[in-house]
RNA sequence: UCCGGGCUGGGGUAAUGGUAUCCUUUGGGCUUGUGGUGCCCAAGACGCGGGUUCGAUUCCCGCGCCUGGACCCA
């Protein structure tokens, strides 16, 4: 016996049949906008990584040395790798371009609930476009899915902020500000007690009265915005205050209004965000973890030594996803389901390879004996993988030209003519017949 | 890297300083013709290493793994 690896993780049939099914579920309404799916490679080269964060990243990537002699890490996000190809075609490719991808990432990170050292995402994004319609579209993408997947406002918030609001606030301050440790400091305020809050903030390099002012001013509704304006009276935080407007104003026509909440303390830990922000949490707090998150990234592709072209985009976790959906109540049943097992007794091979082939042929999910095993087996391994109906073919069947339909469900069974079955028959069960 | 909880067949469990209980599961059978009820047979476990001991699954130590959290989340 070998042991799986720490962090990574198998899935059977019944598990990965409903994860199937909700990472259809997203892909499929991203397709629906038009967003069209990507292929990306599993090993990049560590300097995609190091060079913009720096070497220490690598400790936390699974990244070595091929026997090529390069330095080369397993992809532990698709910002980076999406960039690039978007780098290296920029002239030929049609903006916006929207792109969304399905796959597993790797980070050398310690286990917890709902993180994992192999994790799946769906990375979902649009470049060359700096209108706020693009981020409603990421919006109203992600709400969608969300409530395709049988969610409902009651069960999810997308919490959304503006970078240049907290970070224009920060710089209308007097003082020497270190303005990323004190987003940073933001983003950690609902997990830390408020001693702890206003050290971070010190440390930024806040005095207590600022520190005061900008709590309160952290708590401001939709409503207070201009309040945001008038304090800071800096165009930054005026133009980040109406391009937020501009944004909400079109998740309304989009529909997906309702599911957004204004909530300048999300932040996102990330700093590559410059503009709109948001995270997906669980409206009871039982999911107590992000859900996922996304925003708008205008500097990124030009750091990449790209033309500078403004991007947003979110990427669900389907280990977070599925803890919601649970949560929730509408995570897929784990449970095997078949159309039909056609069952053999005696030398019947080639009428029952028949019937399945023609049933196969509608797209049927049907199973037939391929172990030699006795009635009873079959009959007991027809109900084990959840065999709706089972078609009997047996010698005594077709001494009177018939087979038996048999509903599991219930029990019944009818015979019927062999010929013409399943014939003209798209879905033949026990009732077409009865 | 740190802190807490936990490791007995595939899953769930019981007891125990002298190799292990029960349920479930898996395979086969109970006239190669009726499953989701029964019966029979079979398969299958003390995470690894060290220590104490005549003897350790049991007590002690270390490690590993699982699980929850902290840090981190580029």
């Amino acid at each position: 016996m070998y042991d799986r690896i720490k962090g990574f993780r198998d899935f059977y049939p019944e598990e990965m049949q409903s994860r199937r099914q909700v990472m259809d579920t997203v892909e499929s309404v991203a397709r629906r906008h038009g967003f069209r799916e990507i292929g990306t490679p599993a090993l990049e080269s560590a300097a995609l990584y190091a060079d913009k964060s720096g070497e220490e990243i690598l400790d936390e990537l699974y990244s070595f040395e091929d026997k090529g002699g390069r330095s080369v890490a397993l992809t532990p996000e698709l910002t980076p790798t999406v960039a690039r190809m978007a780098v290296a075609r920029q002239q030929e490719l049609s903006k916006p371009i929207k792109w969304m991808s399905t796959r597993p990432f790797w980070r050398y990170e310690q286990v917890q609930q709902g993180r994992f050292r192999e994790f799946y995402q769906t990375n979902i994004d649009i470049f060359g476009s700096a209108d706020p319609t693009a981020d409603a579209e990421i919006l109203a993408v992600a709400a969608n899915a969300l409530t395709e997947l049988g969610l409902s406002g009651e069960d999810f918030d997308f919490r959304v902020s503006h970078r240049d609001i907290l970070g224009g606030l920060l710089e209308s301050f007097e003082g020497n500000i270190d303005t990323e440790a004190a987003i940073r400091a933001v983003d950690k305020r609902a997990k830390i007690d408020a001693d702890e809050y206003a050290d971070l903030l010190t440390d930024a390099g806040l005095s207590t009265a600022q520190i005061d002012d900008f709590d309160s001013l952290l708590d401001s509704g939709e409503d207070d915005l201009d309040d945001l304006i008038e304090f800071a009276g800096t165009d930054r935080v005026e133009a980040a205050v109406e391009n937020l407007r501009e944004v909400l104003a079109a998740t309304d026509d989009l529909g997906v209004r309702e599911y957004c909440t204004l909530s300048l303390t999300t932040a996102r830990g990330l700093d590559y965000y410059t503009g709109v922000v948001f995270e997906c949490f669980d409206s009871t707090g039982e999911v107590s973890r992000s859900v996922f998150g996304g925003g708008r990234y205008d500097d990124l592709i030009e750091g990449f030594g790209g033309q500078p072209t403004p991007a947003v985009g979110f990427a669900p976790g389907y280990a977070t996803l599925s803890l919601l959906c649970q949560r929730a109540g509408v995570w897929p049943e784990e449970e095997l389901s078949t159309d039909y097992y056609v069952l053999q007794v005696g030398d019947t091979r080639d009428v029952a390879s028949r019937i399945a082939r023609e049933l196969r042929a509608e797209g049927h999910i049907v199973e037939s004996d391929v172990a030699g095993r006795s009635f009873g087996a079959q009959l007991d391994y027809a109900d084990s993988i959840n065999a709706e109906t089972v078609v009997i073919v047996g010698e005594q069947d077709l001494e009177n030209d018939e087979v038996t339909l048999k509903e599991m469900d219930s029990g019944d069974q009818i015979a019927v003519p062999v010929d013409s079955f399943p014939g003209e028959y798209e879905r033949p069960t026990y009732e077409d017949f009865a």
